[in-house]
RNA sequence: GGGCUGGUAGCUCAGUUGGUCUAGAGCGCCUGCCUUACAAGCAGGAUGUCGGGAGUUCAAAUCUCUCCCAGCCCACCA
């Protein structure tokens, strides 16, 4: 017997728990939706396409509270529209993250006293693949304990083969267009990785150093230029100083020569714009090799650009002495001996910002080397005006102005990398200096014209991570995957994908440049909606970080509290465009708030076991179907009511999915299950039921009360689908292997929202909730049943109260209840006035004269203070003129309705006095 | 330096185009309840000069200006 079959009997015969045990259920459940097939899309589909492309984790990363929300968000949409009848298709992968796979295995090797480099590239790579075998699947197992329902058929790894194709062929097919590029430029040099960076992975913050002021030496003068710098051990590397040409102090020294401290070597003093002359002492040294700007300088005016530092960011040859010591020792070494020989000015702390890699966090070397780039500005253009035009759209919308300024102030993408791990450039050198890119070595040499058998030798860096995180809109849906083929069913049927969810913090990373690239490649945009998801903090707004030990890890939570109270409760307290903040225990790494969802959870539970029980004690033997018609018998006021809510339900949330409100969607949900639905639905039924005259009545009661039960699920289940699908099998008959996942959405019926028959109804609960507060202001014993009475306006409120009374005397705990047209305070009793309807209860021997007056007292005040704001409006004749008259009805009704209230509280204060 | 967010109850936040807002919800707090599903629950209660100031308007939490505070991003002068 399979599990599935297990369990539904099970469901069947079984009485529910008293509380939901997430435990017993979910891991259950996911297995046999794999085993089903039920998450698989097809191409062929005739249905409508809804595809979303999963943002590929890191194969080594592990799973954080980011990846949860960001999967729950994907997977609501995926889940609601499969229900709505589209071919929902969510393509799942993983990423290969070069700098940080690399770097996991070269630490292993570590421990075996190895370096990369003792292998060779092959047997590395050997290696790198092991560990991705052995440990490259456990986000995703991760990721499959919160429920996402991607197709994993299709799952995609960057290194795939098939990427692999497709991602050479956009290399050669930019570089035949002149697009990539080789060149000699400042890069951002990790000395932790030993390989290139882009500018997007430096991120650069305040550092504190110290400014020095050096004095460098003319050649035949005994003053010395001073020229102030935070980093005395790029000295070695200088090859000028620099004024600004309008400099009245240093006109006459340019052209002429002063000698670099220690480097005991003599530069030019050269013009440049670039020195300012407010800075400093307005000469600047000039080291091409180690800083950006030196570099243009160095290229304007044709001078060396000796490199003095090595890829591990010590110093080399050039430095002496100081040859071999890290680059910060070094500085430390060179500053005291700069001290002895008194070539220092001074010395002053300096605040200024420093690039640091944003993987290893070692502050980045602005290094001069060979390298590849994309040119940007083409590719730019098409893909911003994408979304100027709102062909592609972003939520929040805001972000468009941070991708616009990016795209207008595009640079070069700097994209090979000093690694072994990844794609490697396709890229052929020929002996005698020339290359190109090609898809083999023989098609390189037809490419140069040399003789098919000239050895030639690829190059040795790979392509950044992100070069094919770019093409993840065409590798997911096989583009060029089986024999080149530019179009196939997926990308025919998918692209573009209707959403992408992802963190604003790769915009630049990935979103900007899949957008580029699928412009370019195929001409169309990859994906229409992008949703950018919260950042989560802590409650002291700090980032979740392991080093800060803030960082709860998900499947903790999920033991604790199930997977479906921490997808619920993260959607729920998540603000579109805003950063969540979660309290986290600083103990146990204990997210209290996800009780939210847990409770939540256990209350659908409940409801769920009190309308089996009522089934078992009403229906009996009636069978109990999912259907989508409601019942046809004569409804009451309460299922007219709930019929009413549940149809404004399906509209507010189905609005709020289509808006990307998604705290609306689950906050719209909890307040109607939990309020309307436990709270006074429930509630009432059980009251209903106990005063229905008839049997056949009583069950179409409760057969009513599952149908909106079951609605309420299929609305619910892409928030929660666990407990949604457990809970749908135990109260309906469907058949063991269907599933609610491929169940269709409640139809919305607009028709049955129904303005009257609600507002009735809160005329009732209104009437309840004053019963209820006046005996809680009066403190009565909550078994003391008082007798209430209820004088109304006229016939027709006269008579929905009565038809309402058994709900009334119950829910408000009344001895007996009087319902007429102008009926008389009784003796004893206390007062308040709803919508015109004055409610009386009847205290006997409870009543406190002096509570009771400054209960009165205190809503008189209230009400007064109310009348004379709504008065003085319309006794301004500019209100009276300008404002709509639809809102100076409303205020004229409202203060017909104050007076009325006011008359009838004060005639009863009056009374208690007497 | 440029840009983007946000500042509403003790905490986390709603509040859509200005008018049913003398401002709501959840959590927390206080009171009373093991009421025929749920104490992970039920009923009731207290709590706010809507960051400060000015302006527009018949009408401002909502629009404009300005200042203050917090956070993020981008660009950076050694």
């Amino acid at each position: 017997m399979s599990s599935e079959e297990e369990r539904s009997e099970d469901s069947q015969a079984r009485e529910l728990a008293k509380t939901y045990d997430p435990a017993l259920t979910e891991n259950a459940w996911y297995s046999t939706w794999l085993t089903k097939g039920v998450f698989a899309a097809s191409s062929d589909s005739a249905k409508p396409a809804y595809s979303v492309l999963m943002p590929p984790p890191n194969v080594t990363g592990m799973l954080h509270m980011g990846h949860v929300l960001n999967h729950t968000i994907q997977d609501v949409y995926i889940r609601w529209r499969r229900m709505a009848g589209d071919e929902s298709c969510w393509f799942p992968g993983a990423d290969h993250a070069g700098i940080a796979t690399q770097a996991r295995v070269e630490k292993l090797l570590a421990q075996e006293n190895l370096t990369r480099y003792d292998l060779g590239r092959e047997k590395f790579l050997e290696r790198v693949w092991q560990w991705r075998e052995q440990y490259g699947d456990i986000i995703l197992d991760q990721l499959r304990k919160i429920g996402v329902s991607c197709d994993w058929e299709r799952m995609l790894f960057t290194l795939d083969e098939s990427a692999s194709k497709a991602v050479s062929e956009v290399f050669i097919r930019l570089f035949d267009e002149g697009l990539i590029y080789r060149g000699k430029r400042i890069i951002n040099w990790s000395p932790l990785a030993q390989t290139a960076l882009s500018d997007e992975e430096v991120e650069s913050r305040e550092t504190q150093d110290v400014l020095y002021t050096l004095r460098y030496y003319p050649e035949d003068a005994a003053e010395p230029l001073l020229v102030a710098t935070v980093r005395p051990e790029t000295i070695f590397g200088d090859v000028a100083v620099a004024v600004n040409p309008d400099d009245e102090r240093y006109r006459d020294l340019i052209g002429t020569k002063v000698r670099v401290p220690l480097a005991d070597k003599l530069v030019p003093v050269i013009a440049d714009e670039y020195a300012d002359p407010t800075f400093g002492t307005g000469a600047v040294k000039i080291t091409p090799a180690h800083d950006p700007n030196d570099f243009e300088v160095g290229q304007r005016h044709d001078l060396p650009m000796p490199n003095s530092i090595n890829p591990d960011a010590t110093l080399n040859e050039l430095a002496g002495e100081f040859q071999g010591l890290d680059r910060f020792d070094a500085r430390k070494r060179i500053v005291e001996r700069l001290r002895e020989r008194d070539l220092i000015e001074k010395e002053e702390e300096y605040m200024h910002s420093v690039g640091y890699s944003q993987r290893g966090g070692e502050a980045v070397e602005p290094f001069l080397s060979d390298q590849w780039f994309v040119n940007m500005k083409a590719l730019a253009a098409p893909a911003l005006e994408v979304v100027q035009s709102g062909e592609v759209r972003f939520f929040p919308q805001h972000w468009t102005k941070t991708y616009e300024h990016w795209m207008s102030n595009i640079r070069d993408w700097c994209i090979s990398r000093q690694l072994w791990w990844g794609h490697r450039i396709p890229v052929y050198y020929a002996p005698d200096g020339s290359f190109t890119a090609a898809r083999s070595a023989e098609e390189a040499c037809a490419k140069l014209g040399l003789p098919e058998d000239t050895p030639l030798r690829q190059d040795p860096d790979v392509l950044d991570t992100w070069f094919s995180s770019a093409l993840w809109p065409l590798t997911t849906m096989r583009w060029l995957a089986d024999g080149q083929k530019e179009q196939t069913a997926d990308l025919a049927k998918f692209l573009p994908t209707n959403l992408l969810v992802t963190g604003p913090d790769i915009i630049f990373f990935w979103v900007a440049r899949m957008i580029m690239m699928t412009k370019k490649f195929k001409g169309v945009i990859p994906f229409r909606d992008v949703y950018f998801t919260s950042m989560i903090r802590d409650a002291r707004g700090r980032k979740m970080s392991k080093s800060l030990g803030n960082s709860p890890d998900p499947l903790d939570i999920i033991a604790k509290y199930g997977a479906d109270a921490m997808r619920f409760t993260i959607i729920y307290v998540a603000p579109i465009g805003q950063d969540i903040r979660l309290k986290v225990d600083e103990k146990t790494q204990d997210i209290a708030t996800m009780e939210i969802g847990r409770n939540f959870a256990n209350k659908i539970w409940n409801a769920a076991r009190f309308l089996l029980m009522k089934h078992k004690e009403v229906i009996k033997g009636v069978a109990r179907e999912a259907h989508e018609d409601l019942p046809t018998y004569r409804y009451d006021l309460t299922d007219s009511w709930i019929t009413s809510r549940f149809h404004e339900t399906i509209r507010d949330t189905q609005r709020a999915l289509q808006e990307y409100r998604l705290h609306e969607y689950a906050g719209k949900l909890y307040e109607f299950i939990w309020n309307d639905f436990c709270d006074w639905y429930v509630e009432m039924l059980k009251i209903r039921v106990a005063h229905s005259p008839t049997e056949t009545y009583r069950q179409e009661m409760v057969n009513h009360a599952f149908l909106i039960f079951e609605g309420i699920l299929r609305l619910l289940h892409p928030v929660m689908p666990f407990i949604t699908e457990e809970l749908w099998h135990a109260i309906t008959d469907v058949d063991s292997s269907d599933s609610i996942v491929r169940a269709p959405v409640p139809t919305l019926d607009e028709a049955r929202i129904l303005p009257q028959e609600t507002a009735q109804f809160r005329t009732v609960q209104s009437i309840v909730e004053e019963l209820r507060a006046m005996r809680g202001q009066m403190n009565i014993p909550p078994h003391e049943r008082l007798p209430i009475t209820l004088a109304c306006p006229d016939d027709p409120t006269s008579e929905l109260l009565k038809s309402e009374r058994h709900i009334i005397t119950e829910l408000a705990r009344g001895s007996n209840l009087h319902i007429g047209r102008g009926l008389a305070k009784p003796a004893g009793a206390i007062a308040t006035v709803v919508n015109g309807v004055d409610v009386f209860l009847t205290l006997k021997g409870f009543i406190d004269l002096d509570k009771e007056k400054q209960r009165l007292a205190k809503e008189i005040g209230r009400l007064k203070g109310m009348i004379k704001g709504t008065a003085a409006k319309l006794q301004n004749e500019k209100f009276l003129a300008n404002a709509p008259a639809s809102v100076v009805e409303h205020e004229r009704g409202k203060l017909a309705n104050l007076e009325n209230t006011l008359a009838k509280l004060s005639t009863n204060l009056e009374q208690l006095a007497e």
